[in-house]
DNA sequence: CCGATCCGTACTGTCAACACTTATGGGGCG
DNA sequence: CGCCCCATAAGTGTTGACAGTACGGATCGG
C-alpha cells in the first residue's frame, strides 16, 4: 500500500545504512572526510531522524568514528586499521569455520563443494559468475547467530570496503581457491581442528597480502569529490 | 556550564544504554519481555528520541532482538543463546590474549601480576577487593583497537547479564586464579600460541560451566516486576 | 605584523507531534 | 461453537523545529 512497501518494508534507516556504505564504498565520501547528517538527509529525501539512527549504526560497526558534539568522520584506511580488522576476522571466521566443521550438513557440504568448482570453472572461462562468497556460506554454516550476524552482516560492510584497496589478481584468486577447497576438505572430514587452523592461515594470508600492496602503496584509488557539499 | 557538563558530558542516549542495560540487568525488565521506547523515555524522563538511539545500539550488541514494527524483545537467556555468546567471546578474547602475549609490555604484564595476586589475597581473607578484571586488562593489553571495543565494550555488557545466572562458587574461583596465573605465564614468557590457547580453554571451561548449572535449572533468578506497566 | 578574544555560523543533540503499521478484541457468518 | 473479518488501540517510524556546542573568521590589543 504505502510507498515504503513497495520496496523493501524494511525501516528508512536500514536502507539509509546499505546507502551511505554504498556511497563510502563508492569513494564519493573519501576515509577519514565529514559526513553530514543534513546534507545526506536532504540528499537521499529523508529527514535528519532515520540518519541520524544510519550513522549511529555505522559508528556501531566502526566504519565512522565520532565524538560527542563533533562531526562523524570515516574512518582513515590505514593499514593498522586493516590489520585490526583482518585479526578479528581471523579470529571470528576460524572459530566460525571449525563450528561449521561440526555442524554443516553433508548435503550442505557436496553443494558448497560443487558450486566452488563451478565458480572455478566461471571465472577460468572468464564468464563473471554470480555472486559467490565462499566465506559467507561457511560462516552461514557455523549455526552460531551471533557470529553470522556479525560476520555476514556489519563487518561484511567493513571488508567490502576495504577490498576496494586491493583487487585480487590472478595468482591469488587460483590461491585462494586451492585454500578453500583445503579448508572445505577438512570440513568434509569433520577436522573442525584443521578447518579452523586452515580458514585462519587462508584470511592470515589475505590480510598479509593486503598489507603488502598498502606499503608499496598501489591502488591509492582516486576518491573523487565532495569537497565541500556539491 | 550546562547541566549536561556537569555529570559527563555524553549525549543523553549514550547514558541510556547504560541504564538500560542496568535495569536489564536488574531483573526488572524479563528477559523475553517487550520493552516499551514511550514508558522509557518517560520513566527518564527524556524524549523518545535518545530513547531510540539506545534501544537501537541494543539493539546492535544483539542484547534485544527486533523487526521492523514489531516490540523490541529482550533476548531470552536460553541455554543455546548463551553458548553462541561464548563461542563468540572464546574466539575474540583468545585472540585478544595472542596480541597480548605478543604486545603487551613487561611493566604492564609485572603489574597485571602484582594485581592478580593481590586480588586472590582480597578474597582469601574475605575483602570485597575493588573491581578486578582480569580479561578486561588482557583484552585492553592487545592492542587491536577493535577488538578491545567489542570485547570490553558491547559485548562485555552482554557477559554481564549471563553472569547472572551463574555466580561463580569458590570452587571455580580457585580454579579460575589458577587459570588466570597460567595464562599470564604464558603472556610473560611470549608465547602468543600457548596463551591463545590455554585463554579459550579457560573460557570454554567457564561457558561448559554456564551451561551445566544451567541444565541443572539452578538459578532461575526472580526477575519480579512488571507484568504490564505497573 | 602577530596573537588573543569575541562573535557568527554550521552542525549536532533533543524534543514534541504526526503518519503508518501491527496486534487485539468483538461481531458476523459458516 | 469455531473461524474469519473488521474496527479499535497501542506502539513504532518519521518529521520539522528548537536548544546547545564546536569551529572559523573578524576585530582589537600588543
Amino acid at each position: 500500500m504505502s510507498v515504503a512497501a513497495e520496496r523493501d518494508a524494511q525501516p528508512l534507516g536500514e536502507k539509509l545504512f546499505q546507502q551511505i556504505v554504498d556511497i563510502i564504498n563508492s569513494g564519493e565520501i573519501a576515509p577519514g572526510s565529514e559526513l553530514n547528517e543534513a546534507a545526506l538527509a536532504q540528499r537521499f529525501g529523508v529527514s535528519r531522524g532515520p540518519v541520524r539512527e544510519a550513522v549511529r549504526r555505522l559508528q556501531g560497526i566502526g566504519l565512522i568514528s565520532r565524538e560527542p558534539y563533533m562531526r562523524a568522520r570515516v574512518i582513515s584506511l590505514e593499514t593498522r586499521e586493516v590489520i585490526e580488522l583482518f585479526q578479528m576476522r581471523e579470529a571470528l571466521e576460524g572459530m566460525a569455520c571449525r563450528l561449521a566443521a561440526e555442524n554443516m550438513s553433508s548435503e550442505e557440504a557436496a553443494r558448497l563443494l560443487a558450486d566452488l568448482e563451478s565458480d572455478r570453472n566461471s571465472w577460468t572461462t572468464g564468464q563473471p559468475s554470480r555472486a559467490f562468497d565462499f566465506h559467507s556460506r561457511i560462516v552461514e554454516a557455523c549455526g552460531n547467530r551471533r557470529i553470522i550476524e556479525s560476520l555476514n552482516g556489519d563487518l561484511h560492510q567493513l571488508f567490502r570496503l576495504y577490498r576496494r584497496k586491493s583487487g585480487m589478481d590472478r595468482a591469488r584468486k587460483i590461491a585462494a581457491y586451492q585454500e578453500h577447497w583445503q579448508i572445505l576438505r577438512a570440513i568434509i572430514n569433520r577436522d573442525p581442528e584443521l578447518a579452523e587452523s586452515m580458514m585462519r592461515s587462508h584470511i592470515a594470508r589475505a590480510s598479509a597480502n593486503l598489507a603488502r600492496t598498502d606499503d608499496a602503496g598501489v591502488p591509492q584509488i582516486n576518491w573523487s569529490g565532495t569537497p565541500g557539499q556539491g
